[in-house]
DNA sequence: GAGTTCACG
DNA sequence: ACGTACGTGAACTCA
């Protein structure tokens, strides 16, 4: 099939598109409405036409050669609206935001371009189609070339076209003969003379007979009617040079190269920003295009016989491959692989087994000798289980990368990393399949739209790995993405894979216990109010306590009274059903959350919870954990800790085992201050807050009094928080000028870490940014902000992010070589849990002394610092007896 | 879906 | 005069 090419008369279709749009603005009141058209106009003839190349020509206000000719030329024509005029400049900037090739040139106008253009693609093998709302134009159609003619009606957007057969049906004329029936019968909108007296039908006539001017000249004596001959004779100068005129040049002296009107990106981002900007909600469509825009995916090879998949192997074998693997529910729907050696290949599960394409493709996936590169590696790992394959080592996965260069993005999807990257937009999962309730699954895709999608991602993985690794080499992040983050997806996939052990029965013990003493206590709360209302709601429980029950001392939330335990702890004594309140909570929290939720994401087979470790989530670094939550399992309070005993190990042959680091954050506050003071506190390994206690307050260690250890913890804890004299002093009961006099003591007395927070927040001004020992990095955008409370969370995220980051890249670089000394060593023992500071192992009876070890050798050497990292272990039969 | 509350480090 | 400690996830109510 023949290269296209659209070459599109810029003002006359602006003018349609203006005239046929009621006038818009959007909501800043620019107007939109010829945009909006010519937009709608462009965007449906691309659809149609699929032009591998377009250009759009514009005049120019200068004169043109027909002015020169005659003076009169375009006499008539009033300038375009000042509503119209406005929109000029936002057209060409979103035509050349979405790189559509624009051409004008000075003596010219749009035709003579759009002639010239036409004429030379066409001798160069590319055909032509012109679109113009002027009907000048369809001098050029030809049996090959079509003229387009678009017509906004009521919305819609509707095409005349005109090769030259249409021309000839409908106005009796060839498209060369239109010229000198133009010439003959003049153009008011152009103020092309023409000849007096003539109008479209004698033209029409006359031109069919004669062909053309000039015969009609010679022959006026013959022409019927006489009085028609006679006017040709009278007026033939005018109609020689309305022929001039009207005559559309085709060798107008333009320099350009077809190659620059192919770079056609309609959907990028910047596009998408105007669009929106401009609110053309509607044309926004435009990005769902589920076949990613811009590269090779059109290009793909589907795989159509197994039998050619070694060949398709030993193409990858040692060159960086990235692949994508498409599943739901464990089912597999597609593969696509993409490499610069074999471009995007495509295999669908609809034409095998997927057992065939599964060993057919085992030792891409088992093989370190295959170099792969994907986006999510931990549920590929997951998903390859299920069919027996054991994924080696993926030496790239984009998600994570992506994590790592700002792990303050809401999300790293596909589409995400493709604009940020790229520089493209690609349509989402979501764009595709759909949302919540009628999201589609990926058997609903016609099968080319799969494998577009499919084999486009792995394009953009491919893409994206080369920009994203240098990235990452340029923040100095190499060690932090391939030693931690990258062997890091393997520790959690285990840990998801082995799952934690419930006793059930325990569980479900604890649960009825619970919800004896939720009825028991509702029923006095019931009482004590004097009606039944629902105490689990903040708004009902409001207006018993603070309006019925005329409770004083309520503070206001955004909407209404606040009755957060902040609040009720201090009205606790005064009142008892204040104090029933807050054991209800206490119960209603452990039953809703911990027994019941425990309860239903337990696997009923194996009676354990397989928790989703999240490593993209928090802006610090940390991991998260959902489905359940394991790390926010019950400890302070007793009645809660008591759920721990339901955690147990998977039999009689196993035992917990686990270790949790020693003031992590405050040692590391130690390391990254230089403090000395700190720092000699750490090597006295002595009780840290009775240390901090004696040294802020100068007694001696031994006459710290619990309730003076107790606001040395709470500064320690506020120090490593940012903290503020007013939170302290909320914390401690103590008025603010006192807890201003602790904090002034405590910098007095460690005067580097004073200097670090300032110099951090400093640095955080100037570059926006905080790293970890590591090299994580937060942008931290709230510090420049003129809002002061903005600036002061900023400030606070700035002291805080290094010292909660680094200790997430200690525990991190621990939980990598835990995890391969028990390999290496050949345990059956794993690691299941981390907790931030704490990590448990389910260990083998036989192998707990060499698991104590290497926990403690691992955890306490991760990395050297200027204090010692302390690991604490313990064993037990439950996570309860752990301490 | 936003807001509130509360469990953890 | 401002509002007030960092980082999470889950359950619940209510609009």
């Amino acid at each position: 099939m023949k290269e296209k090419i659209m070459l599109i008369d810029g003002n006359s279709i602006v003018n349609r598109a203006f005239y046929g749009v009621p006038l818009l603005t959007n909501s800043k009141g620019v107007y939109t409405n010829a945009v909006y058209g010519f937009l709608n106009i462009l965007f449906k003839l691309i659809e149609e036409e699929k032009p591998s190349y377009i250009a759009v020509a514009f005049d120019l206000a200068a004169p043109t050669f027909r002015h020169k000719m005659y003076s009169d030329y375009k006499g008539t024509r009033k300038g375009m609206p000042n509503e119209l005029g406005q929109q000029m400049p936002v057209l060409k900037e979103v035509l050349s935001l979405m790189d559509i090739y624009e051409c004008s040139l000075e003596g010219y106008e749009a035709d003579d371009i759009l002639g010239t253009l036409s004429e030379e693609a066409y001798n160069s093998g590319i055909l032509p189609v012109i679109v113009s709302g002027d009907r000048d134009l369809l001098q050029l159609a030809t049996d090959e070339i079509k003229v387009r003619i678009p017509k906004t009606k009521g919305g819609r957007t509707e095409t005349e076209d005109y090769y030259a057969k249409d021309v000839i049906e409908k106005y009796n004329v060839t498209p060369i003969e239109f010229i000198d029936l133009k010439a003959l019968m003049g153009d008011a909108s152009d103020n092309i003379p023409g000849v007096k007296g003539i109008g479209e039908k004698t033209a029409s006539k006359i031109i069919g007979e004669y062909k053309t001017i000039e015969a009609a000249i010679e022959n006026a004596d013959k022409i019927m009617p006489k009085s028609a001959g006679a006017k040709i004779a009278e007026f033939k100068d005018d109609a020689i040079l309305s022929k001039k005129l009207a005559t559309i040049k085709k060798d107008v002296p333009l320099e350009f190269d077809f190659s620059d009107m192919g770079n056609m990106s309609m959907a990028n981002p910047k596009a998408y920003e105007i669009l929106k900007e401009l609110e053309f909600n509607s044309l926004l469509k435009l990005f769902d295009n589920p076949i990613i825009e811009r590269g090779s995916s059109n290009k793909y090879k589907t795989v159509k016989n197994l039998s050619d998949v070694p060949d398709i192997l030993k193409a990858c074998k040692n060159k960086e491959t990235a692949y994508t693997l498409f599943e739901e529910n464990g089912e597999i729907f597609g593969l696509a692989f993409y490499n610069a050696e074999i471009g995007g290949v495509f295999v669908s599960a609809g034409d095998f087994l997927v057992s065939d394409i599964v060993s057919a493709f085992k030792s891409f996936f088992e093989d370190g000798d295959y170099i792969k590169i994907t986006h999510d590696t931990k549920r590929d790992i997951a998903i390859l289980r299920l069919y027996g394959i054991e994924m080696s080592k993926v030496s790239f996965d984009i998600e994570i990368a992506a994590y790592v260069i700002n792990p303050t993005a809401e999300r790293y999807s596909f589409d995400i990393i493709a604009k940020e990257y790229l520089n493209e937009m690609v349509s989402s999962e979501e764009e595709v399949l759909g949302k919540g309730k009628g999201k589609a699954s990926y058997a609903s895709l016609e099968e080319e739209k799969l494998a577009g999608y499919c084999v486009g991602q792995a394009e953009i993985i491919y893409r994206a790995k080369s920009v994203m690794s240098e990235r990452i080499s340029s923040l100095g992040q190499d060690k932090l993405f391939y030693d931690i983050e990258m062997p890091l997806v393997y520790v959690l996939a285990d840990m998801e894979k082995y799952g934690i052990k419930i006793d059930k029965e325990a569980l479900i013990e604890y649960q009825g216990m619970l919800s004896v003493k939720i009825d028991d206590i509702t029923k006095e709360i019931y009482e004590l109010s004097g009606e039944e209302f629902n105490i689990n709601s903040p708004k009902q429980l409001g207006v018993i306590l603070f309006e019925k029950l005329g409770i004083k001392g309520s503070k206001k939330t955004k909407t209404g009274f606040s009755t957060a335990a902040e609040v009720l702890e201090k009205l606790k004594y005064d009142y008892p059903i204040v104090d029933k309140i807050l054991t209800y909570r206490q119960f209603a929290k452990l039953k809703s959350t911990y027994a019941d939720g425990l309860l239903s994401v337990m696997d009923p087979k194996t009676n354990r919870v397989y928790s989703t470790f999240n490593q993209t989530i928090t802006a610090t670094g940390r991991i998260s954990s959902t489905e359940p939550n394991l790390q926010n399992i019950p400890i302070r309070l007793e009645l809660g800790r008591e759920l721990r005993r339901v955690f147990v190990p998977e039999n009689e042959d196993y035992v917990f085992a686990d270790a949790d680091y020693s003031q992590i954050e405050l040692r590391v506050l130690a390391h990254i201050s230089g403090d000395e003071n700190l720092i000699k506190a750490f090597f006295e390994n002595q009780d840290i807050h009775r240390l901090t206690a004696s040294q802020v307050l100068n007694i001696p260690f031994e006459d710290v009094t619990p309730a003076q250890r107790n606001a040395a913890k709470a500064i320690n804890f506020g120090i490593v928080y940012g903290i503020g004299p007013f939170s302290l002093s909320q914390d401690l009961g103590i008025t603010m000028r006192e807890a201003e006099r602790y904090i002034k003591s405590y910098f007095a007395k460690y005067p580097k870490i004073k200097e670090y927070m300032d110099k951090t927040i400093k640095d955080a001004q100037e570059t926006g940014f905080v790293l970890t020992m590591m090299g994580r990095r937060r942008i931290v955008p709230e510090i420049n902000s003129n809002n002061f409370n903005i600036r002061g969370f900023g400030e606070r995220i700035a002291m805080n992010t290094p010292i909660q980051g680094s200790a997430a890249d200690i525990i991190k670089i621990a939980m990598v070589r835990v995890s391969e000394s028990l390999k290496k060593s050949d345990l059956k023992s794993r690691l299941i849990l981390q907790v931030h500071d704490e990590l448990l192992i389910e260990a083998l009876k036989s192998e707990i002394e060499e698991v104590k070890k290497i926990l403690k050798h691992e955890m306490e050497n991760a990395v050297s610092m200027k204090v010692p990292l302390i690991a604490d272990v313990h064993t037990g039969a439950s996570w309860f007896e752990l301490k």
